[in-house]
Formats: C-alpha cells, sequence, structure tokens
DNA sequence: ATTACATATTAATGTGTGTTCATATGATAA
DNA sequence: TTATCATATGAACACACATTAATATGTAAT
C-alpha cells in the first residue's frame, strides 16, 4: 500500500526491503521513476471500479444505445427503482454519465466519447 | 406547459414492470434488442473489476514499462510477496498478463497491447 | 541428501460495496 | 392546498474481496 520503498544503495547486491530481496536494481530503478504519483493510481483504479458491476455496466450499455429515463432503466435491467438511482448516482460523481431533467423525468446519457470506446475495447478483450 | 422536446411517444402506455412504470415503450424496446447477452455482460464487468484496485493498476503500470519478477514488484509496491502473488494469479487468470520462468525467477509482463490501451484510456478521462 | 531461495497456495480476518426497505425530495396537476 | 408520480437518499444487511500469516511448491546449489 505505501508507494514507494528505498532501494538506493550500494551496487547490485541483494538489499532487504518488506522482507524481500531486489534482484534487478537497475529495472526496479527505472520502473519506480515512471510510475505515476499515488493520487493518480488511486484515480485511475476508482474509475475503472466503476465499470467492474454488472450493474452499472448494463446501465452504460443501454446508455451506450440511447438516453434513458430511470423508470425505464429500472424495466430493462428489471431491478428495484433504489438500485438503479444508487447505481446512476455512482456513475453521476465519476463524470461517466450526465443527465437532463424535463418535469419529472430525468434522462441519463454517456458523459463523453471515451466512455464508449472504453467499452468497447473492453470488449474486444474479452471477445477474443 | 413545457412543449416535450426530445424523446417521447404519443401512442405510449404506462405499463407495470417490477414495480415501476415504463415512460417510453419504443425506445426500451429498442436498446433491449441491442443488448449483450448476460454472459457477455457479466465477462465485461468482471474484466473491468480486475482493474478496480490500486495494487493491481500499480503492477499493470510497472509491467507496462518493463517485465518484471516477483520480489521486485514486492519491493516497488512495498507489499507482502503473498499480496503481490494473489494480485498476479488474479491478473493471470483475465490474460491480462502472462510469465516465463528463468530458474527459480518468475517474470511477469502485459499479455497484449490492449492493456495498455486501456490504462492509457482511462487515464485520458482521470487527467481532463 | 540438505539447504536456501523465489514463488504459490490455503485459511482466516477485516473492510468495502450492492441491494433492499423505508422515507424524503422535487415536479406537475387537480 | 392535496394527490400523484419520478427520482433521490439513508440505514442496514449480506456478500465479495484484499490482505495477512503460515505453509507448501518448485528450483538450484552445496
Amino acid at each position: 500500500m505505501p508507494s514507494k520503498a528505498g532501494i538506493q544503495n550500494e551496487t547490485e547486491e541483494t538489499v532487504e526491503v518488506c522482507s524481500a530481496r531486489i534482484i534487478h536494481r537497475e529495472t526496479l530503478a527505472a520502473v519506480q521513476a515512471a510510475m505515476p504519483g499515488d493520487a493518480r493510481i488511486c484515480d485511475l483504479a476508482d474509475f475503472f471500479k466503476i465499470f467492474g458491476d454488472r450493474t452499472r455496466i448494463s446501465i452504460l450499455w443501454a446508455l451506450s444505445e440511447s438516453e434513458m429515463c430511470v423508470c425505464d432503466l429500472c424495466a430493462l435491467l428489471d431491478m428495484k427503482q433504489s438500485a438503479v438511482s444508487h447505481q446512476l448516482k455512482l456513475l453521476k460523481q465519476s463524470r461517466i454519465v450526465k443527465y437532463r431533467r424535463e418535469g419529472k423525468v430525468v434522462y441519463y446519457s454517456l458523459d463523453d466519447e471515451h466512455i464508449r470506446r472504453v467499452l468497447n475495447l473492453g470488449l474486444q478483450h474479452v471477445c477474443e
């Protein structure tokens, strides 16, 4: 969980770190230098975490076809309205979907084209 | 009073489904027809779920720089060897990483270019 | 053989998270 | 106002999951 380990020492010898030993000191140093900051790593993981749920993937796939209101999504997924609303809240907090209100009805849609591309890339991997 | 724009259908009737009501029957039918099967949805969600973890994203980012052995990954992430091995197992089960053995040492690397592209797409979204 | 090392696995624990029930907004119409 | 509908939110439960400790493989050297 902590992000950095100390690897600055002597030459090509193995060094004790967190009860393990470093074998390739140079590779490790290079990779360490190229690693993004901790905050960015967490943001990335949180972003993908949103996609990692059956219900949310279904919602996103549906919205990639057409904008939809909450109660139609409930019917499509055969799920309780509160369950769908909870997931839509997560999706909108991550700026993955946007919404517009028309009277009592709220219409949701994908936030941008990135989302569609992420879905398609994932599908390619799954289908190969 | 506000004249409705956008998706709407004069001949629609509301219908009871799972304690909710369908507002846009045609939209619903169209989206329903375009939805992938249940198995494919689950596969997609499971694929993204693997990316939705801080430790695994760090591993993938590291491997996108260079193939690495387990104990160097431990040092890089400052984590216990068993924790890293557990995550590597998940990553390899999803065919996201591959490995090769050289004596006692096992080297892991990204399985294909899809993975790198998924990471980069996610980063774009997070950084904007 | 035995020793040492790199990695994998099992079992248990604690935390995170998706769904449900109940209730609260917000909006329109009577 | 009151009533109804569409959606949002809060709390609680149940399950999934990441980490740990301990142990088990597998490989090479002595």
